[in-house]
DNA sequence: CATAAAACCAAAAACGTTTTTGGTTTCATC
DNA sequence: GATGAAACCAAAAACGTTTTTGGTTTTATG
């Protein structure tokens, strides 16, 4: 067994050197009162040595950890959602690129959310703190504007005095319903994402807005709230088939339970791009491999991250005035939707 | 606004209570030699003041961050691979169950896997790490050890000094093409994972022995390697079609690399299941949603990465000796395999 | 050449805990 | 009732940095 490598401090650098350990310490973080050649031959020798400062001690001394927390919550990370790991890959490119570290925290359940959040904010164990799935009122974000703690969400809330980045659901839910309209499809139904999430509601609003203005009367039984667990689209899609009320098209505000309704509906012989229109709206990658193509919309995750770590890290540069940015998404045509065609045995 | 809210540390919750602050860390700690009524007092005292210890003092002092770090590379997080996030969720269950935080960084490419580690340990940041993606030579594996530092992989290196958790992968490759072969087929393609990687010898390996023991002879031009970005499935069964080696079966050590390959050969009107029979190696959540079902293993990485985080809590309980666990992974039979028959055109 | 400003650096304090050290009380035992 | 052990607790040291304070040297200016 080879003999265990030596810690090395700021001290050893310094007497190396014939400097003094504030010196050290002032030339490695950047100060300004540093003769170059000195900076220089700090930084050197400290490489030379590997020295790496302990991240405890400075973090206590400075307040500063140089790292932000990514919380993501357990739905997320149960059924792998791809949007965020694509979101996640933007943050950590533009924070790296600022010294920062982005370190991601599982909260389990709901609960366990604003606890997960106390850990990180009040041991101090970040500087920062991203999340998403967002509810119209959400605790978590009172609890860090009382501890004037800066976060960034992914998705809004009813208020609108936080920084925040996301996708606009209200868009998706409308061009999609209005696709689906001028395809001829009258008896479109939506099935929505928890309702408990605000981008829900989005897509609900959007969903009806576009009925509305196409003059189509909105049939309550229609919208179903779909779960990634316990209902999901298969249950809501075998749900309205025993009830007689099946519909000529079907908007999901997700993929997955888009799929997982196609899924269902095709033990019923009814499929997906020939019997019924289907319309997705995140771009899962099962979208493009399930045959036949799901329809749904892209949306650019990967710059929607980067402009989440950079608002965070204006925010920790001073800037207080909140920051919001909703980004529009592509609607990618796949073989799931088709103009409406009055067929036996499919109609209520 | 509301007042920002007052930090407050032990020695306020000390002179709430009368006590020093020692008595009080003690207590908090779990010393023994502290009156139970007192640490009673101490507890209830804490939760009411709302007193949480910054994180970088204890560090400092204590020398423990009572947290793991999980290095995931980043092939990993670029096309969402499932098979990691089911591990962290058994990892992260049984760590937070002795009170040890999980947080997840990511490693952007290969140069920066190393270096990651250096930061979280030599910066001591986690008390243990834990990573993936092993090769035969794994530096990081080295580095680890000089530094007397606990971890655990998921998935093997030539050395068998340290803790793993792993999937029989010799296993995987060996039922997958005995069964092809008991369904009639001898012309069978492996289409392998990056053999930079541990495990992708072994499903070689696997896939070999299979051969060689029902005394088919080993093509080499049937094994190709692919990646999961720059030359998928549907690469190299492009290129084995335009060369005329079209095999009747095939078997991917990786799902996503099976169904890349799948969805290409649909375009040259050879169907999986009908036309050819395939077989993956890992039941990546979209196997189950495509059409005909993808055959694959089915492995328990729940189990696994609960396995993974006993491992690391009892190396830092003191324990030395390298543990390792090696599981066997479960056929789940869905649509893509089947028996043999002679079809003109798709036997060179 | 005197003086002020700027540049440079050393010493010491500070960050908020945990750990060490040692002292006092309580309790059981002889 | 003396004695040792155990239980309990307070004071102070320690962890490894960054920040503050202040002092010395160099440079620019009149």
């Amino acid at each position: 067994m080879s003999q265990t490598i030596k810690k090395i401090g700021i001290r050893e650098v310094a007497s190396a050197l014939g400097l003094s350990v504030s010196t050290v310490s002032r030339a490695l973080n950047g100060y300004d009162d540093v003769n170059p050649s000195t900076r220089e031959r700090v930084e050197q020798t400290a490489v030379e040595m590997g020295y790496r400062a302990s991240f405890a001690a400075s973090n206590l001394r400075s307040n500063r950890s140089q790292s932000i927390t990514f919380m993501v919550s357990k739905p997320w990370t149960k059924f792998v959602d791809p949007f965020f790991l694509s979101l996640l890959d933007g943050v950590e490119l533009v924070l790296r690129a600022q010294g920062y570290d982005l370190n991601v925290v599982m909260a389990r359940d709901y609960e366990k959310e604003i606890e997960t959040i106390q850990n990180a904010v009040e041991r101090n164990r970040c500087d920062g703190i991203l999340f998403g799935r967002t509810r119209p009122e959400d605790e978590r974000i009172s609890f860090l504007q009382e501890r004037n703690f800066p976060f960034v969400t992914v998705g809004r809330t009813e208020r609108d005095d936080h920084s925040w980045v996301d996708v606009d659901h209200i868009d998706i839910g409308y061009r999609a319903t209005e696709r689906l309209i001028q395809l001829g499809h009258t008896r479109i139904a939506h099935f929505v994402t928890p309702l408990r999430y605000t981008y829900s509601h989005h897509a609900q609003q959007g969903y009806r807005q576009a009925l509305a203005d196409y003059g189509i009367p909105h049939d309550p039984a229609l919208e179903v709230e779909c779960y990634l667990s316990r209902k999901t689209g298969g249950d809501a899609a075998r749900e309205l088939l025993s009830l007689g009320h099946m519909p000529s098209a079907l908007y999901c505000s997700n993929d997955m339970i888009a799929l997982s309704a196609i899924e269902a509906l095709r033990r019923f012989n009814i499929h997906a791009g020939k019997d019924i229109a289907v319309i997705g709206s995140d771009d899962a990658p099962l979208a493009a491999y399930v045959d036949p193509g799901l329809t749904t919309f892209r949306q650019d995750l990967d710059g929607m991250g980067m402009r989440m770590g950079q608002m965070m890290l204006s925010m920790l540069s001073g800037v207080q005035e909140p920051q919001q940015q909703q980004i529009k998404a592509e609607l990618i045509v796949r073989g799931t939707d088709m103009p409406f065609s009055r067929k036996p045995g499919h109609e209520a």
